[in-house]
DNA sequence: AGCACGCCGACT
DNA sequence: GTCGGCGTGCTC
């Protein structure tokens, strides 16, 4: 018998290990070892047992040892993990390692295991006269010990270096070591404090989602901004942890997670256990554990929250849905999002997808089965949706981007006592540094893409790959003086702060964001009426409550209007709905102007008249007409390397041999260099492989990826593949 | 990815 | 004469 052991390496294989020594028969799929690997000795998990393996036995090593006494994960999960190494052709062993808390992945145990350090008999009886008069520290530890102070955890804040002072008193025999496995403390109280009183469509949702509990299905709660998705989620959590079982929430990234937790844990007695970027490895063990054990009835993280087990799960929500941040960019490129689904249903509970602007992947699945669409089309309270308008740019003069119409406006609604946002997505003072004189304009050295000109800092930086230089006031070819042209967040901020000296005025993006806390610290501010205008970013979109903003005016709406990607509009469009729900919440409905060049163009008008569905219909039908996602499906093959023409070579090359597999339906676009074809001074090429559906592209690639292996270009590039693409440039 | 081995430049 | 540059080869 041998294992089928998964490793933390780029190599897209498992490798073969004789079982270890102690090897008792007792060894499940999940439980880790540890195994030498080359010259190396590494956590690898057992993903199967096998009779025999490809090598010779000669080659093959034995495991060195079982680390988990029992697996990891149940099947259920195990089974995911697994399969999505196999959907996202990622290496298996990659995917173990990102599905597990950095700690259990350098082999810390699974189950906490609390040190003790009990007096031993010659300990009781001697005590400290066992220790030599200069023994001070020694001493010190004895005492704490003896006065009842026994476990470790404890013991570390009496003296410094304390393990050095506890290995000399058990080397003397006055005390010894313990290990406490703590009992499992199950959820005690699940009760949601004070529930709301639910409209009609809120209780149709509720009662739909808890109906189905016990069964996969995945829902759509598709609910304007206000219309009280949350306090579904929570009552529908409720239930779920009345059932005796556990709900697993995923959030955005972005600062959202701490706001999330606040809301949940006022309402909730059950434990809540939170995965999110700003914790540390041990935090992050924690709260794997609480979660598996089932001493956490509620788990809220972000995307790799995905991965937690869960001893009873009940119910999994992802909320914010559409949101980019779900779908991993880099290495292991998986979406959370539809992992959640197929998780869901491996364990058979349900999924609530909670968006109001839903992706348009997700509104196609919803159109397919429209029994599981929950729609809550008003916001609670009766609060008025915001009015939209556009302001037309070529028919109206501008103040450094801000239009005299847009101006009158703010006037207005400052002086009945609004609040008002400025959304523009570019941080900085403006994107270009220009020479007049020459023409010159700064560029990053080392990306194709021009220096963003940041006032505060007096420095020029790329958005691409961090590069900074110090200002340019005279320009480096004809030393002219250079002008900043265009406008960021922090040149709005400046020229708003003259016309309108008299209105305290904050710039929240995340440079302005720097620091922990401070976000929090600020939107405190802005809710206590301290402060009366916003300039922001994207930062403002992600469901931050102003309920004293009447006024929101998108500045630059034309960015996603004409871009090559064809997601581009979608986003626009979930951005522009997204930040027009910060206005008006309370009892004054909001206004909303949005500022184009293109006041005629379909997509704007058509979210002007029909709002986010009535776009998203026509954006489906574009989709469809034109065979990209969800009417057919992708994947993304990239490439890069030092020199432009490497990239390029295997990328032929790739074609070539996919090609030579003859997959008719999929058809291949490019190999092409990316627009933004140099980035860290690496030049960037790619390929597109576009199939009606999933299955033969599945097919091309199970073929595929083992020739682009072997390929000698192979060894130049540096490349990986992407499936279900989110960016495709 | 690591980590080794392996052949060619500037220096304790 | 060595230390070390990163090319390329391998990991059950």
């Amino acid at each position: 018998m041998l294992l089928g052991i998964a490793i933390d390496t780029p190599l897209r294989r498992l490798f073969d290990y004789r079982p270890p020594a102690d090897y008792d028969g007792k060894l499940e799929p999940g439980q880790r070892l540890w195994v030498p690997f080359g010259r190396r000795r590494l956590v690898g998990v057992l993903i199967e047992k096998r009779a025999q393996s490809d090598l010779p036995a000669s080659k093959l090593r034995a495991a060195e040892s079982v680390i988990d006494p029992v697996p990891l994960f149940d099947r259920e999960l195990f089974d995911l993990i697994r399969w999505s190494a196999g959907y996202y052709h990622h290496p298996p062993g990659e995917v173990f390692a990102a599905a597990l808390p950095t700690l259990l992945r350098s082999g810390q145990p699974a189950e906490a295991v609390e040190i003790e350090w009990r007096l031993t008999d010659v300990g009781r009886n001697e005590g400290a006269a066992a220790l030599g008069s200069r023994a001070q520290r020694l001493r010190t530890m004895l005492a704490a010990i003896m006065s009842g102070t026994t476990r470790e955890s404890a013991l570390a804040s009496v003296i410094a270096r304390p393990s050095e002072a506890l290995r000399e008193l058990a080397k003397r025999g006055l005390i010894e070591r313990h290990e406490i496995r703590p009992e499992i403390v199950a959820p005690t109280d699940s009760a949601l404090e004070s529930a709301l009183e639910l409209t009609p469509e809120q209780r149709v949702a509720l009662d739909s989602i808890t109906g189905s509990f016990g069964t996969f299905k995945t829902w759509l709660l598709h609910g304007v901004t206000g219309s009280g998705k949350t306090e579904v989620y929570l009552q529908a959590i409720a239930q779920c942890l009345a059932r005796g079982t556990q709900a697993l929430v995923l959030v955005p990234e972005i600062a959202l997670t701490p706001q999330l937790v606040q809301r949940f844990s006022a309402r909730f007695h059950a434990p809540i256990a939170t995965v999110h970027s700003g914790m540390n490895d041990t935090e992050r063990l924690d709260a794997w554990r609480n979660a598996r054990s089932g001493a956490a009835g509620i788990v809220i993280g972000t995307r790799s929250a995905i991965f937690t087990p869960l001893a009873k799960p009940g119910l999994i929500v992802v909320d914010e849905e559409h949101d980019p941040s779900f779908k991993q960019q880099e290495g292991f490129r998986y979406s959370a999002r539809d992992l959640a689904i197929a998780r869901a249903q491996r364990h058979s509970v349900p999924v609530v997808l909670g968006s109001a602007t839903p992706s348009l992947e997700t509104l196609a699945r919803a159109r397919r089965e429209p029994q599981t669409l929950l729609s809550l089309p008003r916001r609670a309270g009766n609060a008025e949706p915001p009015r939209m308008s556009l302001i037309d740019l070529r028919h109206n003069a501008q103040t450094q981007g801000i239009s005299t119409p847009a101006l009158q406006a703010m006037r207005e609604h400052l002086e009945r006592g609004g609040q008002v946002l400025l959304f523009i997505n570019r941080r900085g003072y403006a994107p270009v540094l220009f020479c007049p004189n020459c023409g010159w304009s700064a560029q990053c050295p080392r990306c194709d893409a021009r220096l963003t000109v940041h006032r505060r800092t007096h420095e020029l930086a790329c958005h691409h790959c961090g590069t900074q230089q110090p200002y340019a006031a005279k320009c480096p070819t004809c030393s002219q003086p250079t002008k900043p042209v265009g406008q960021g967040t922090e040149r709005i901020e400046e020229t708003i702060q003259q016309i309108f000296p008299q209105a305290p005025l904050v710039r929240i993006d995340r440079d302005s964001m720097r620091r922990r806390g401070e976000l929090e610290t600020t939107l405190d501010r802005v809710n206590r009426a301290e402060v009366k205008i916003l300039v922001g970013t994207q930062i403002l979109t992600k469901g931050h409550h102003f309920p004293l903003v009447t006024l929101v005016v998108v500045l630059n709406a034309d960015q996603g209007l004409f871009s090559s990607d064809f997601r581009a509009s979608e986003r626009l469009a979930q951005i522009i709905v997204q930040v027009s729900g910060r206005a008006g919440r309370a009892e004054r409905p909001g206004q909303v102007l949005i500022q184009t060049e293109y006041p005629k163009h379909p997509l704007l008008a058509r979210l002007l008249d029909g709002g986010y569905d009535a776009f998203a219909e026509a954006a489906l039908r574009e989709r469809e007409h034109a065979h990209w996602p969800p009417y057919a499906r992708l994947a993304l093959l990239r490439a890069e390397a030092p020199q432009p023409a490497t990239a390029m070579r295997f990328l032929d090359a790739a074609h070539q041999a996919a090609e030579a597999l003859s997959i008719r339906t999929v058809r291949l676009l490019g190999p092409a260099p990316a627009p933004m074809e140099r980035r860290l001074g690496q030049y960037r090429g790619q390929l597109l492989a576009h199939a009606p559906a999933h299955g033969p592209l599945q097919r091309l690639m199970d073929a595929w990826l083992p020739k682009l292996e072997a390929l000698p270009e192979a060894k130049r590039v540096r490349w990986s593949i992407d499936v279900d693409p989110l960016e495709l440039f």
